[in-house]
This record gives C-alpha cells, sequence and structure tokens, in this order.
DNA sequence: GTCTATAAATCGATAGAC
DNA sequence: GTCTATCGATTTATAGAC
C-alpha cells in the first residue's frame, strides 16, 4: 500500500471517528484527543490530515449532508404512488428529524463558528448546494407526478430545510415534538399545486 | 441601598452585559472573565450570583424570549387591518429573524448543552412555553379578525417557530436568505380560515 | 458581596524523534 | 506520516482576604 493510500485511509478513519463521536456527544464537547485515541491513533495524526478542528469538522458535516441526501432520496424514490411518496417521507421524517443528531450537530457547528474567519462562507456553500438538491428532488418528484408546484422549486427546498432544522432543533431537547408538520407542507404543496398539460 | 438590593443590580448588570456579548460574540466564544471585566466587576461577583455559566445562559436566554415576545406583540397589535398585520409582521421579520442574532444564541446554547443534565429539560419547558404564548396570540387574532384557523393554534405556533428558527440559523451565516417564507406561511393559514359565526 | 489570587483541568496546536 | 512530549493559552470554578 502506498504512502498516499495509508494517508487516505488514516483520514477516513479519523471522519468516521469524530462522525459517530460528535453526533453522540457534540462537536464542542468532543476533543480531539478524543478523537485520535477512539481511531486507534495519536492527535499527531489528525494534525498530520486536519490543519484546524474545524477543517475536520467540515468534513464531518459533508458526510452527513450525504448521509441525509442519499437516505432521503432512497426513501422517496422507492415509492410510487403519492400517497406512498408522502407515508415514506413520514417515516424518514420521524426517525431521521431530530432522532438522528445530524441537525443538532450541524446547527451547533454552524452557530458555535458564525464569526469564525472562513467558515461560515463555507457553511454558506453547502446551504446553497443542498438547497439546490433539495429544489431539485422536489422538481423532478412533481414533474413524475406530472403537477407544477404551486412556487418555485428554490423557495418550496427553502421551506422545507427551515421547518426540518427547527424542527430538528427543537427535538434534539424536547423529543416529544412530532414532525408532522412537515408532512403537512408538502401536503399544501400538493393541494396547490396545478396539472401539467404535456402536449 | 440593602445588601438584597445591590446583589439584585450586580445580577442585572451581569445579565445585561452578558446578554450583550453572547449576541455579538457567541456564547461559547464569551468567557466568563470578559463577562465581568465589561460589566465593571471581576469574577467573584458573577460566581456570586450564577453558580454556573449556563446557568447565566439561562437567565440571557429568558431575556431573549422576553424581547421577542413583547416586540412581536408590540409589532402585530398596533396594526388594524390584516394587510397592515402582515406587512408589519414582514417587517418585524425581516430585521428581527436572523438580523438580531436571538436565534443564533438561542440555538447555539441549547445545541450546546443538549446532553447536559438539566439544562434541556430547561429549555424544553421554556419552548413549550413559549409555543403556548405564541399559540395565544395567534389565537387572539384570528379571533379579531373573526375568524378560526385552519388548524389547532398550537400546531400552527409549532409550525411558525421552526420555520423561525431555521430561517434565523440559516441567516446567522448566510444573511441573503430571505424571510418571506414566514409571511407566505401566514398568509396559507388565512387562506384556509374559516369565518367564525358568532351568533 | 465582591475582589484577588489561584487552583485544576483541558484543549488546540507545535516541535522533534523515529 | 505518525508518535511522544510539551507548550501556551484559556477556561471554569474555588478559597480566603477585605
Amino acid at each position: 500500500m502506498t504512502r498516499r493510500e495509508t494517508h487516505a485511509q488514516t483520514r477516513d478513519r479519523l471522519v468516521e471517528t469524530a462522525h459517530r463521536l460528535f453526533l453522540s456527544e457534540g462537536y464542542n464537547a468532543t476533543s480531539l484527543d478524543k478523537v485520535a485515541a477512539a481511531a486507534g491513533y495519536s492527535k499527531g495524526a489528525v494534525y498530520s490530515n486536519f490543519a484546524t478542528k474545524h477543517e475536520l469538522g467540515l468534513a464531518v458535516i459533508d458526510v452527513v449532508h450525504h448521509e441525509r441526501a442519499t437516505s432521503l432520496t432512497a426513501a422517496v424514490g422507492a415509492a410510487t404512488t403519492v400517497e406512498d411518496r408522502l407515508a415514506a417521507f413520514t417515516g424518514w421524517a420521524e426517525t431521521h428529524i431530530g432522532d438522528v443528531g445530524w441537525t443538532a450537530l450541524e446547527v451547533e457547528f454552524a452557530t458555535s463558528h458564525r464569526h469564525v474567519e472562513g467558515v461560515h462562507e463555507a457553511l454558506a456553500l453547502r446551504r446553497r448546494e443542498f438547497t439546490g438538491a433539495l429544489a431539485d428532488l422536489m422538481a423532478g418528484q412533481a414533474a413524475e407526478l406530472g403537477v407544477e408546484l404551486p412556487l418555485p422549486p428554490e423557495d418550496a427546498a427553502v421551506q422545507l430545510l427551515a421547518l426540518g432544522i427547527g424542527l430538528g432543533v427543537q427535538r434534539a431537547f424536547d423529543p416529544e415534538l412530532p414532525v408532522t408538520s412537515l408532512v403537512d407542507l408538502l401536503r399544501s404543496f400538493l393541494e396547490r399545486a396545478t396539472p401539467t398539460d404535456d402536449r
């Protein structure tokens, strides 16, 4: 195995371990020492792969975004009818909004670094990318159903994402809060959608 | 001035200073030393009034909640017609969601302490209180307009609050994001509202 | 009640050996 | 590239003087 490969492997293992610890214990509460030890390395290995702690944090955020996007696409894509898709989305939301600490981690990281040079630009970029992907997903779903959304897909995506963030944050410390309003929002989109005349 | 009064005054000044610093620089980035010095006291005065840092944090969160509730009530309550109220709410949202760091502070505090014993219970309690107050405000507004909301006021309040949190968080590091969807949500409530028959 | 002084612990980051 | 050792800075929190 080449130097480059072991380097990449070390990096992957560190990101994987940091991902697990950041989710379960929080970003600020997890030291780089803990991450390195849990991954079977020392702190030097961390700084050999990441210049700063928030560089590792951003790498983990990217993993989270990827997980969220793929699991959401898989859940919704498997269903066929409208009701099936809404049901699939409901199931996805109930287990992934709040229960999985994705939102709490991302928001903790974002708010804790809101005044850190360079970090909030990176987060803003990722926010736009994710919003775009979500908009594409929603537009694609609408097209498959043969309807047109009552508002631009980007606006719909912003609303859905913002609602998900708000619910995820609150569920992080008050798990009783239901996530039904996410589905309600989608239903309100569908109710106001207009059929596409595809001639 | 009695001992009790000076004690209360010191406490008030500390909360006031912490409020200012937490908002402008963030909770985690602000040490108790900075708070004490900026308020003209020493760290001993802080620990004479607050057992821990997060106790001071909770006191500041309470101030934020009070500010938000009163400014919102004042802004909306001044208007008379439906459009005036929506316009007033729009103006309030544009300057208070994101621009004022309320949401970022509250969310940073909440997510950073989501595993701290005793704190997330306190936050959950405050969340329910605020949701209740918001539900009452919306129900009152609907009653004044002579309509009934298309969903329980509590659910409407949850949606509005979650959307506000989500937008506020994103605006904290991406100020270009518009807050129009908050007003869109209110409009969708009004569109689906039914007139009250008050016989 | 508040201040001074300091404890006690931790963390991010660096330097040099291997 | 990684490890060991350590720096240096900071933080929360405490103890005793006034």
